[in-house]
DNA sequence: CCACTTACTTTTGGGGCGGAATAATTGTGG
DNA sequence: CCACAATTATTCCGCCCCAAAAGTAAGTGG
């Protein structure tokens, strides 16, 4: 039972290849690692055998659940000791700092939250480190701490620009490592809940699968090969000129018919805004569109197509085996489900292969929970070099 | 000098990721390679020598041109004998035979183009041996055949359905190989085409890579990671769903407003009679629209915007390194590329990565070369096994 | 002619993998 | 109750392939 707080660095290639995954795919017999990797059995002993004596992994005691009516010597299930390590996972808004400590396998143990008083970045790294602190007292074993903001960010560490918390090339990795003392990762926000959801979500094992959130503005992230593509315009704004229907609504955000106009959150209200003088939550709209008033039907009518349409321009070219929709939007599924589907299908080959969408609620601490994942990469797979090299 | 007609099989994995680059990219020298597959220089000798002694490599004298002005011992480039072995490529239509004669490299040696009478696949089969044996008296040292068909291709071998030949489930491979005694490969022709680009033409050595094609249909082919993304739909007619513009025409083919309403040939074609009584072929409409004729130059320019979008869509969703343009309708980038440039930047947001799109004019000859690299690669990789595996 | 640079070759040592033989552990069938 | 089959894991050995280091080759510049 070592407690190594440093990383899994000493592992060699093959090592570190088994502990991922277990890491993601959950407890798994070393036959079936072997299968997975292609290796040998005899090369998972050997890789498993220093795992297990680091106490990294551990012999599960096989719930009987998959016992089946097997015959022959049985599995003898490896996992990872998720809980042997805690994460801290941060999401900064405006006004709000939402906070997560997750295990290994990023499963939220704690939520704990904090308003944003103030946009100093010295002050902004003084209240994380005051959170981290106060999140160490329960959780003694963290390893490190993600950081998800919204806006341009280089080098999983400084805030080039980030436009609500109007910061320029804030430093933050190292102002909250010197108070904590942790290996700190910050990333834009987007890009962590893609690599959460490619590491521990709808995305685990898939070798193409793209991400799509609608709430206060479009994400969009792509994942190929199991890496995620970085793109130039990532950080500063997906969607504005996402041309869905040339004709569509005009709104202060976004050029005409886009998809910033057509669905995001603050859109939405604004076409409504507009056309009834009334400022409606997005709740609101979307039960009032159920019951059939017009103009908030109208509007989500709308939006509807634009989301079928984008999501078939997506299945078209990317062909990816899954899209995520995600996102504090993603209510309009429920809604108007039926015309996004029947916008997919309009848009879609009757012989191409059906597509496969998800859609996941996402709330703050999703996005906080993304921030951990990228913690737990930087320790699992070696301090964070080459993780987005091109 | 052994001539050995089997294949590359009996390489290792080493000696044959050596072999291919040398083949994709040119001569270099042994550092080069080294550094470009990241092995070290003594690696390279150990691969290097087996390739040398069997002839399949040799060391070119040094064409002084990269001289430079470096000093240290020159370097000795190795390069493929690509005249050492001749790929025999068919692109079958409706009433011709297309056929080329290429090298190891690709290059076309030969065309031989004979009109096909029958759609009798025997007959047919009949006729691809007739053009082999004749081009095998000049080029004895055929090692393989590629043959590209618009429709459904199963297994590289088996024509499942092709509806400009009345062809069902056709073992077009096996009875080629019958009569030649050759290698026969089969292939849908947007599918070789796209292979052939990845590996000699355009998308040569890059990581992601799309190719558009427009001509009697659409085509479109994704490359990531070195391999083309297979495609349900790829054999049976892209485009007819892309809706582009809801308010474009309606022609025969394809949805109104769709990328095949909007940019085949045919269907601009049918656009022009269907307003004006009069027929045109494609290169007259492209003509005239040039001169400012009105109902031409709405046609195009309704053509060169929908072709932007696509571009566009491409752009922002997939990501690529390059997109490709290529078919026999590409002049239309001649009359209206700046049309399709302007749509593709109002499509993109302003500091997205700038998009890098190549054109390429294509006629019959080069969808039959794109057959031939499918024998080639058949011969470079081992007998095609695991080549579309997913 | 000698230092210096770069390219290639040879040799050596070691890591890691596959494969065969063995042990462990259970179910099956007489 | 005991072989026997089936399956998983372990041990051991040999091979392949690679990196590192040291040596050789071939040129440039003072």
């Amino acid at each position: 039972m070592t407690t190594r707080t440093a990383s899994w660095l000493p592992l060699s290639p093959g090592e570190r290849a088994v502990a991922l995954e277990v890491l993601v795919h959950g407890p798994l017999s070393r036959s079936e690692i072997a299968r997975r990797l292609s290796l040998s059995a005899g090369s998972l002993t050997r890789l498993t055998k220093p795992l297990l004596e680091s106490g990294l992994l551990v012999e599960v005691p096989e719930g009987a659940p998959l016992a089946e009516v097997r015959q022959g010597r049985p599995s003898q299930p490896l996992d990872i000791v998720a809980e042997s390590r805690s994460f801290v996972g941060f999401k900064i808004t405006e006004d709000m700092v939402y906070g997560v400590v997750t295990t290994l396998r990023s499963e939220i143990v704690t939520r704990y939250d904090r308003p944003l008083a103030t946009h100093d970045p010295h002050r902004v790294a003084d209240q994380l480190g005051e959170m981290t602190a106060e999140l160490a007292r329960a959780y003694p074993g963290l390893a490190g701490i993600g950081i998800g903001v919204g806006g341009l960010v280089q080098d999983r560490a400084v805030v080039g620009e980030s436009a609500f918390l109007s910061w320029r090339d804030v430093r933050l990795a190292e102002l909250v490592e010197e108070r904590t003392g942790l290996p700190v990762v910050v990333e834009n926000d987007v890009s962590a809940l893609v690599e959460a959801e490619t590491w521990f979500g709808a995305g685990r094992g898939l070798d193409r699968f793209a991400v799509l959130t609608i709430g206060a503005g479009i994400g969009y992230g792509l994942v190929l090969g199991g890496k995620r593509v970085p793109c130039a315009e990532e950080d500063r704004g997906f969607g504005r000129h996402w041309i869905v229907n040339p004709n569509g609504p005009l709104t202060p955000d976004g050029a005409r018919g886009s998809a910033v106009s057509l669905l995001t959150i603050p859109s939405i209200r604004y076409q409504i805004r507009a056309a009834t003088g009334r400022d409606m939550t997005y709740e609101e709209i979307l039960a009032r569109s159920a019951e059939g008033e017009p103009m908030p039907a109208r509007v989500i009518d709308e939006a509807a197509r634009a989301l079928g349409a984008l999501v078939a321009q997506i299945s078209n070219f990317v062909i990816p085996q899954k899209i995520l929709l995600a996102g504090e939007g993603v209510g309009l599924m429920d809604v108007a489900g039926e015309v996004v589907w029947e916008t997919i299908h309009a848009h879609r080959h009757p012989l191409a292969d059906p597509v496969h969408l998800e859609t996941k609620v996402s709330d703050f601490h999703d996005w906080a929970r993304g921030a951990a994942v990228l913690a737990i990469q930087v320790l699992v797979l070696g301090n964070g070099a080459g993780v987005n090299a091109e």
